[in-house]
DNA sequence: TTTTTATTTAGATATTAGCCTAATTATTTA
DNA sequence: TAAATAATTAGGCTAATATCTAAATAAAAA
């Protein structure tokens, strides 16, 4: 868990995750998408792989990346420990 | 936003916040319960007032810190954002 | 008013994080 | 097999973070 709010603490990382909420890409593709070098983005999806956030596929020479539930599962249940004391609306969930 | 992010990253912040769902404390109070000095938990504290999730109220020569809803708001909506992708529980709520 | 108590602010230090360039690994194509 | 492509790993540099001790501020008690 420790690994997951580390993640998501960068702002590049958040975007790399809303980017795959388009559907899943390859690190050429990802790191097309920012003025940043590739190694630097290598290093960024490493962390975000560390975190459980995503999930890397090697497919032949490419590695596609794809978000992972189970990050995202740590972080809501950590978040609901406090959802007792505020009220939140529930969340969008598709059926 | 960015804020409460990095607020959220770090344990003995995140140990506060679960100290305060049982109710406020002062700061004397809170560092006690730390094998920490009180500047280094003083600070911890600015960090998490900073992120609104934390609220500081002066009481005479105490200062009593409350959960504030607005920080956690922030992290839940960015959240929200991934639920249509993902499937989770609903929120347990106090009505 | 002097002293004590509660807390923060300032300054210093050690660790961690993010980014770059260069080198390496793995796969595909010529 | 040699060259090109995709991506990572390694090493180094700078900025940010966490922690400590010492000093400052503010309120309460003696």
């Amino acid at each position: 868990m420790e690994a997951a709010f580390k993640a998501i603490n960068d702002q590049t990382r958040r975007e790399i995750l809303q980017l795959l909420v388009g559907g899943p890409q390859n690190a050429g593709e990802i790191a097309k998408q920012f003025q940043m070098t590739k190694p630097s983005i290598s290093h960024h999806l490493d962390l975000l792989k560390q975190a459980s956030l995503i999930l890397a596929e090697k497919k032949g020479q490419f590695i596609l990346y794809s978000l992972n539930k189970e990050g995202f599962t740590q972080i809501y249940q950590w978040f609901q420990g406090f959802t007792t004391h505020f009220e939140f609306p529930k969340p969008k969930i598709r059926l």
